[in-house]
DNA sequence: CCGCAGCTCTCTCAAAAGGGGTAGATCCAC
DNA sequence: GTGGATCTACCCCTTTTGAGAGAGCTGCGG
């Protein structure tokens, strides 16, 4: 970043590069098509993993990496946290298919530059790659408010999204607690600071308004 | 169909023509930029919802359909209903994310000509198009051995995938038979029959089988 | 016409879940 | 070091759930 820092605004001359790393090869040749369109812009590499992102964007060094948030061998959050300690000016857009994924605030929080919705329109694609690109912070209008809700909202500690992923499993709280060698007792109290938490009646509820937010995966 | 049947074989002078529909913009491209690729294929229109997928159809009667099988105003399901009653020999091939989802079945047997997983490879998508398109059926490969368990596995009757669906939602006994205007002892009936069907101990279990076999939505 | 599947309703009983409160042990931050 | 959060564990009590077993009613197909 000492080598080249002048991009001065009225020169075109450099393009923007862009990793592309999603698992579908339908959206990476669509993203792709999106990208290349631009006469600013160009791709340098696509990856259909998490391991095959990391080791793409230290060859190649991109503007933007474009990053899927469930990908196979490595998920997103894995992926930022790797490139952000090879390179802390990394430039990360991370993009999912769900409104409303949990994951999303973990990357965020660990400095990815902006966050997407898979069904967003072709100029909203750009203009986040644009903003992440001169590393101005983007994200969907809808993740933003998500963003002040949750907030508001209390977050579950380790232990109780332990419990809540064997809760979503149909788990029995006796079941819970041989798994995780504590008491039934303590299982109970774990599951009803989640019930509280998550403003559930039963259990099922819980699991229902954890799905909805991305709390636990299928 | 009567005016040009003549697909001789060595005649690449018609290219097969398909209409796209999927309420994603990048996988829209993504697919467009794939066929149009094949010099014996051409994107005639794009859809991003149902409705408009149904009349598109009418419009222009494509050789295929790529048809998303979740999609606003109009799922996939209802769209190869529609389309088929206007014209019993149209070429559905319908698309979707997720491996599992009951409603593939509920395509296939009403019509749907073929079935693919969107992240398939692109090969895998240019033969399905290609199958389809000379009205042979295709399914992934995944999807075949799926349809052989489910078979083997007993189905939910009508009454028992709405009760699941309140189950799923977090509802009690009490409160699904309110909803559905039947007695709690017979909501219970149900819900018992439901747990044996999908082999679960738990209502809570039996979310989870529901959700990972697709017969329940978000 | 009979049988079967689906939906409804009933009953009993044991187990599980949920709501309330209390409390000791850590560990970390102010 | 005091306070707060977390994890652990226990108490009592009510409600819900799940298992088992019947039984009446419909509608459909052999």
């Amino acid at each position: 970043m000492s080598a080249a820092p002048s991009a001065v605004s009225a020169a075109p001359a450099r393009k923007i590069r862009v990793i592309l790393a999603d698992d579908h090869p339908v959206v990476r040749d669509g993203l792709a098509a999106i990208v290349n369109r631009q006469p600013d812009m160009e791709v340098v590499a696509e990856a259909a993993d998490g391991e095959e992102a990391t080791e793409l964007y230290n060859q190649h060094r991109p503007d933007v990496m474009v990053l899927d948030l469930r990908m196979p061998k490595r998920d997103g959050v894995a992926v930022v946290e790797l490139v952000l300690a090879s390179d802390p000016h990394a430039r990360l857009l991370v993009m999912t298919t769900y409104d409303g994924d949990e994951d999303i605030f973990r990357c965020l929080s660990q400095g990815a530059k902006g966050y997407l919705l898979k069904d967003s329109p072709r100029t909203e694609i750009l203009s986040a790659i644009r903003a992440v690109s001169e590393d101005r912070p983007y994200a969907s209008s809808s993740v933003a408010s998500k963003a002040l809700q949750r907030m508001a909202k209390p977050s579950l500690t380790q232990r109780e999204v332990g419990v809540l992923q064997l809760l979503a499993e149909g788990r029995s709280n006796k079941d819970i607690a041989r798994r995780l060698s504590i008491t039934e007792g303590t299982a109970k109290t774990h599951v009803k600071a989640i019930l509280t938490k998550l403003d559930a009646i039963s259990r099922t509820e819980a699991v229902a308004v954890a799905h909805k937010r991305g709390l636990v995966r299928l």
